[in-house]
DNA sequence: TTGAAAGCGCTAACAC
DNA sequence: GTGTTAGCGCTTTCAA
């Protein structure tokens, strides 16, 4: 039986005519539920199972969806039970392929748990990551996935007592929820790789120390070459953004003697840089010259020799911030220590033992 | 005057104690009305600027919302306004460094708008890019963007009557919006490149035909080269999945007698993959055979030599697909035809005029 | 089981 | 200029 208030409101399907988008009035829960005759909540139960309906009312209420082409209205839909089902992900380029992988992980392990992913490109502004996490919030998303610049000297009480909860990925932050790799396990694990190996003069494209990760690469990457009774001395050290461009101070190395026998790069892009500087000064790789990057990007396994380097498991550093945050969503566990996803050594082309004497190669300079 | 209306929804801010998030209860428009003293629709007017408002009322509203710490409840406004700021991108594959660099274009231009993109990655799957579909329907975005998958064999109405307006990006739709590379035109440059180099033997990794962009960038290179008076050879076509793999297929010209003088890859992924192929046979580029592709992904200047290829202008595309988006949801000139964004030729290490002996280079194979 | 009604926070139309 | 109010479409409580 259809009663006076939902009548009231009833409109008729006014199909047909294609209005095209916009104009298009909208279909709602009382539609249905005056087409299927029923009341609204029991459509409501209906979409969202929170109530056993009998079976041909269930049916009743599904044919009028299809019908109607009813869809469900989230944004009224989290007004009233606010969840909006939505996350934001903020990251400092999407276009940086190791953060698009970590990226496409994250949007696919939300998609499966009925999130969506609002992606956020800080341009590694951290103004415009500030807005953004504004914005986020007045989008009342139900969390924020963050990967977030590096050059933060901004008030941190911002994110620090956040509404909304938010786990760092990639890098932590003191206090907060991570996921990282494990850096220093990955710089050790180069080192032992080049320590067995036989080398003994080592040198580092290091990038910025200020940068938490580097920092942990290296301190990893020095550690465990001291327990082979390896130093790496203050000459065999380059610093600098790290980008593309830090891999040419290679160049200066191989012009160095005694010549280092191995290089350590604590990203991919470096190690390309200085591949391809290597390899324009004719410099073999591995015969004259060692090299091992950290990251493994796609890239460095195209370079010939492919690149040797350290693997972050990029999958399992989106799945598991996604984890933690959906966890903490859920009240459960509210995990405050860091999550570390160890990575791996992948031994490709471009590393192999020393030369023999370690004078080697230098005849070009001649 | 506070009037008894106002009075009666006022909550006392309740600042202080820091709940942690979740817990805190929602400061509305009506907190911030009642600290300040003034209705709810003056809030809302100062928020939207749908109202002159004087100055000192102003700012009285503006020290409510700091002191509340007020942020406007993004669903609740849209709701009521029906437009909910919001835009999906769809996409196969953000890692693929091509669609990384478009998204992020978008997304760029999308917030210089006051939009904000949800990110909606298919995997190349038709059924999981239906779903997004739906699901974007349902958060009522007020537009879509969508690099659609290859295999698209489901019905079209779909999004030939799309609720919600759409436009397609890299890959055009008959009779829908959309904003894509001139890849015929790309493929003309390619060949008149190669051509007014002087070569004459010239083979192709072509892709799959089915996929139209592939097939306008072949018949823009065949029509250009015809004119040229020059054809390609049946033997001197490979086709396949546009992966690295294809490029392995350039294996069996180096063999062949003659001896193709260049080959054109219909992406550098195919051109990264014939490199890798051509430098391990010992192949010298250019000199025993020039290189083209296609794209311009960053990895294309990273190999050795640099590749020359058609450069895409992935940030155009992305602009402007924004734009056409931004036209059509302000109604003003439905483009439906579609927008052609002109590539360029950038010409790198990979390409220089053909051997002097057309059989040059066959020496290795006796 | 199902139905009615009270809002969620906001905008916009209207009255002052 | 400013204040009041009626919903936007939905969930949820409470009654029946």
């Amino acid at each position: 039986v259809i009663l006076p208030a939902t009548l009231k409101r009833f409109k008729a399907p006014r199909g047909g005519g294609r209005l095209g988008g916009a104009g298009r009035a909208e279909v709602t829960i009382r539609d249905v539920a005056g087409h299927a005759g029923v009341a609204v909540g029991t459509v409501s139960n209906y979409l969202n199972g929170s109530a056993p309906l009998a079976e041909a009312t269930a049916r009743r209420v599904q044919r009028a969806i299809d019908a109607l082409g009813y869809r469900v209205h989230l944004a009224a839909r989290s007004l009233r039970s606010r969840r909006t089902q939505s996350v934001g992900l903020v990251l400092p380029n999407i276009s940086n392929p190791f953060y698009a992988e970590v990226a496409r992980a994250i949007e696919h392990a939300l998609w499966d748990r009925g999130f969506q992913t609002l992606l956020c490109d800080s341009s590694q502004d951290a103004e415009r990551e500030r807005m953004h996490l504004e914005a986020l919030e007045s989008r009342r998303v139900d969390g924020i996935l963050m990967i977030r610049t590096a050059d933060w000297r901004l008030p941190r009480s911002r994110v620090l007592h956040p509404r909304v909860p938010i786990v760092f990925v990639d890098r932590s932050v003191d206090g907060m929820p991570s996921v990282t790799s494990d850096n220093r396990l990955g710089g050790e694990l180069a080192a032992r790789h080049l320590a067995q190996l036989g080398h003994r003069a080592i040198a580092i494209l290091a990038g910025e120390n200020a940068v938490g990760n580097v920092r942990e690469r290296l301190d990893g990457f020095r550690a465990e070459l001291a327990r082979h009774g390896v130093t790496v001395a203050p000459r065999y050290l380059a610093t600098g953004p790290q980008a593309i461009e830090l891999g040419r101070e290679v160049s200066r190395w191989v012009k160095a003697r005694p010549r280092p026998t191995a290089v350590f790069a604590t990203n991919d892009i470096v190690a390309i840089g200085a591949w391809r500087q290597l390899v324009g000064m004719g410099v073999r790789i591995p015969a004259d010259l060692s090299l091992i990057g950290f990251d493994d990007i796609e890239m460095s396994n195209l370079s010939l020799p492919p690149l040797t380097t350290i693997r972050q498991d990029k999958a399992a550093l989106g799945r598991e911030a996604t984890a933690v945050l959906l966890e903490l969503l859920a009240g459960t566990a509210p995990r405050a220590r860091p999550t570390l996803i160890p990575p791996s050594l992948v031994v490709r082309g471009s590393t192999g033992p020393p030369p023999a004497s370690p004078r080697a190669g230098e005849e070009e300079r001649r």
